[in-house]
DNA sequence: TATAATTAAATTGTACACAACTTAATGCAT
DNA sequence: ATGCATTAAGTTGTGTACAATTTAATTATA
């Protein structure tokens, strides 16, 4: 019944370190005013410029339920618009602003910063990226 | 300024992993009405039979306000018994009860069912195993 | 030995995370 | 054209997570 404990599980070692790497995350993105939440949305907002809520969930692993007050919040703050898309009021667009756009040079060293602190090599990193994206693709295809 | 899209992020499958695979636990753990953190904090207490809240949250990476709830929960549910420490009443023990453990018998073909659905062969289970305790260990020495 | 420092849980407040459901808009089939 | 199915967000309720603070017990020290 070895199969039952905590240190022959997969799952929470990969539980465990999300967390706690996102807990490295925290002091700097405390400077910033974001929440790890709110930052990797930003993140696909520096990239795409605007999208609806339905693609920003598929791209974060998120559903509305976390991302419409995320959303508002960041509404808020002044970094995003939101907007019914005219040709389909159903679709609601998050969209950049000028003051979200600038706030990607603030946050453009934290990513050296927090992988100092986890400190994998090359190699190890590489191995570890594609390995949980095969997860993920598997997890998808089930679907 | 590639270094702040999503794609070359490592923690971000990290996060997003860890959650799929729990979401892969739910309708498993549905059947015996654990949430995914009463889960591992059971599979300690099968291992432990008893121990206190610090020392349950140092193992589960877990502080106090996650944990009091979550205990009051078990057992209420009948899987704990809360006790305090009569030699030093700041220490409350958790002690699994009798129905607790046979709880375990219920859980016994959960592992087997989640790594099925992960699907990864054993040398990359063993390399994703090794690498992500590495990185929960150099964060810990970095306290 | 009285008091200060430390420790362990509990509490409070904020922010996810997601299942289940509701609402409103759109598409589609009769 | 009308009603039914589908779709996208939003809402509600439960359960984490964790920082910061509080409370109570214990330990250390002046």
């Amino acid at each position: 019944m070895d199969n039952l404990k905590l240190q022959n599980q997969l799952c929470f070692p990969l539980y465990a370190c999300s967390k706690e790497i996102v807990r490295l995350y925290k002091p700097f993105l405390n400077k910033v005013d974001l929440t790890y939440t709110q930052y990797i949305t930003m993140m696909v907002l520096w990239e795409e410029r605007e999208m609806n809520v339905k693609e920003l969930g598929n791209r974060l692993f998120l559903d509305s339920g976390t991302l419409t007050p995320l959303l508002k919040k960041l509404e808020s703050k002044g970094y995003v618009e939101r907007n019914r898309l005219s040709s389909d009021e159903r679709n609601l667009i998050i969209k950049i602003t000028a003051k979200g756009d600038k706030l990607k040079e603030q946050c453009k060293d934290i990513p050296s910063c927090v992988s100092k602190c986890v400190n994998l090599n090359k190699q190890e990193a590489e191995f570890l990226y594609s390995i949980l994206y095969k997860v993920l693709d598997t997890i998808k295809e089930e679907e």
